[in-house]
DNA sequence: TGTACATCAGTGAACGCGCGTTCACTGATGTAC
DNA sequence: TGTACATCAGTGAACGCGCGTTCACTGATGTAC
C-alpha cells in the first residue's frame, strides 16, 4: 500500500459507506429521515444489516454526514457569483440560473436539506443550523466588500445575508416542488423578489 | 335532542377526535408524521387502536386535519395587523409581536407546519401549500390597498405577499427553536429585514 | 312517558410482518520478519 | 519473495417487540310509535 492511495480494504469500505448515503438519500425522497429504517438502506445496497453498525452508530448519524455532503458544496458556487463585482441585475439572474441549476443536478440533496431543516432528529437540525449559519457568514463576507455595503455595520450586513440565505433556500425547494412547466414562473418571481430586496439595501442608509 | 346541539353520542365523538388531533400534536414534537404511529396516538388518548379507524382513514388524514387546525387562526391575525392604516414602522413592530405572541400560544402548532411544509407526507404538504397560498393571496389584497401599491401589477403585489409569508414562517420557526434569551435577537433581526423589505417597496415604482 | 328496535363509537383479541440490535463467525487484506 | 499471524468489513441467524389492520362484539344513545 503506497502512502497516497487506500489500501484495498478502506477503499471498498469507503465505496460501502457511499452506498449507504445514496440509498439512504433515494430513500428520503419519500419519507422524513425519522422514519427511515437501517434495515430498509442496507436492503437497498444489498448488505446484511448488521453491516450499517461499521459505518454508522445509528439512522441518525447517517443523516448528519449526508448534511455535509449536502451543503458542501454551496459555499463554492455562490462565492463564485458573488465574488464577482458585477452589475446588481447580472448578479440577480446568475444567481437564480445557479440556484436553479444546482437544483436540476442534485436534487435528493436539496429536498433532504429543505426537509430536515425543521425536521425531527435534532442532531441533524443542528447540523443543517450550523451549516447554514456557516453559509450565511461566508455570504456576508462577501456582502461586506461590495460598494454598496459602505456605512453599513456588521450585523446589518449580517442580516441581509440571513434574508438572502433563507430566500435561497425557500427558491430552491419552490423548484423541486414544481412541475417543470412552472420553473419559468419561480425564477422570474425569485429574481423580483431579489430585486426588491436589492432595492431596499441601496436606501437603507438613508433611511 | 335539540337543532343545534350535538347529540351526546356526537359530542363524545368529537371530543375523541379531538384528543386524537392533540395527542398527535404532542408527540410530533420530537418527530415527523411519517414516523408518527396510529397506535402511539391512540395509547396517549386511551382508547383501544382500532377507534381511530372510527375518525381518521390513516395517519396522513389526521395530518391533513392538523393542517387545517394549525392554519385557520392565522388568517383572521395578520390581516387585523395589516388592515389597519398605521405608519410603516408600528405596522413592523406589531407584526413581529403578534408572530412572536402567536409561536408563544400556540407551540406545538408552528413547530408542526415548519416541519411538515417540505415533510415527507405528499398530502400533508399540499394541504399546507394550499393554505399558505390562500394567505398569500389575503395578505396581497391587504397590501393592495395601501397607498405604497399604487401603481403596482397584481403579479408584484402577489410576489411581494409571497415574500412576506416566507419570512413570517422562518421568523415564527426561529423563535420556535431559540432559547428564550434569543427571544430579543431574533425579533430585531426580523424588525430590521422587514424593515429594508420595506424601504424596497417604497422605491419599486422608480426603479 | 314507555317500549322495542336500530345505530354506531369504542373494544379486545388475533394475525402476520418487519424492525433494531447482538453475536460468534469467516475470509480477504494487511503487517512483520 | 514467502510465511505466519493480526485485523476487521461484512455475514447470517436469532431475539424480543411493536406495528397496522381485521373482526365479531358490546352497550350506550337515538328513533319511531
Amino acid at each position: 500500500m503506497s502512502s497516497n492511495t487506500l489500501g484495498v480494504r478502506q477503499a471498498q469500505k469507503q465505496k460501502t459507506r457511499q452506498a449507504l448515503l445514496e440509498a439512504g438519500l433515494g430513500l428520503l425522497e419519500e419519507q422524513s429521515l425519522s422514519s427511515l429504517g437501517l434495515r430498509e438502506v442496507t436492503r437497498v445496497v444489498g448488505v446484511a444489516p448488521a453491516a450499517f453498525y461499521r459505518h454508522f452508530r445509528d439512522i441518525a448519524d447517517l443523516g448528519v454526514a449526508l448534511v455535509e455532503e449536502s451543503l458542501g458544496s454551496l459555499h463554492v458556487m455562490i462565492r463564485a457569483v458573488l465574488g464577482e463585482q458585477a452589475d446588481a441585475e447580472e448578479v440577480i439572474d446568475r444567481s437564480v440560473e445557479v440556484v436553479a441549476a444546482h437544483v436540476r443536478l442534485h436534487p435528493a440533496h436539496v429536498r433532504f436539506v429543505a426537509r430536515e431543516r425543521h425536521g425531527g432528529v435534532r442532531a441533524v437540525r443542528e447540523a443543517i443550523a450550523a451549516e447554514l449559519a456557516r453559509f450565511g457568514d461566508e455570504v456576508a463576507e462577501a456582502l461586506a466588500t461590495q460598494e454598496v455595503s459602505d456605512g453599513w455595520s456588521a450585523e446589518d450586513v449580517r442580516m441581509l445575508a440571513g434574508l438572502y440565505v433563507d430566500h435561497l433556500v425557500m427558491t430552491a425547494s419552490a423548484f423541486l416542488e414544481a412541475p417543470p412547466e412552472e420553473e419559468r414562473r419561480i425564477a422570474d418571481t425569485a429574481r423580483r423578489q431579489l430585486r426588491l430586496i436589492s432595492l431596499g439595501r441601496r436606501h437603507w442608509r438613508d433611511a
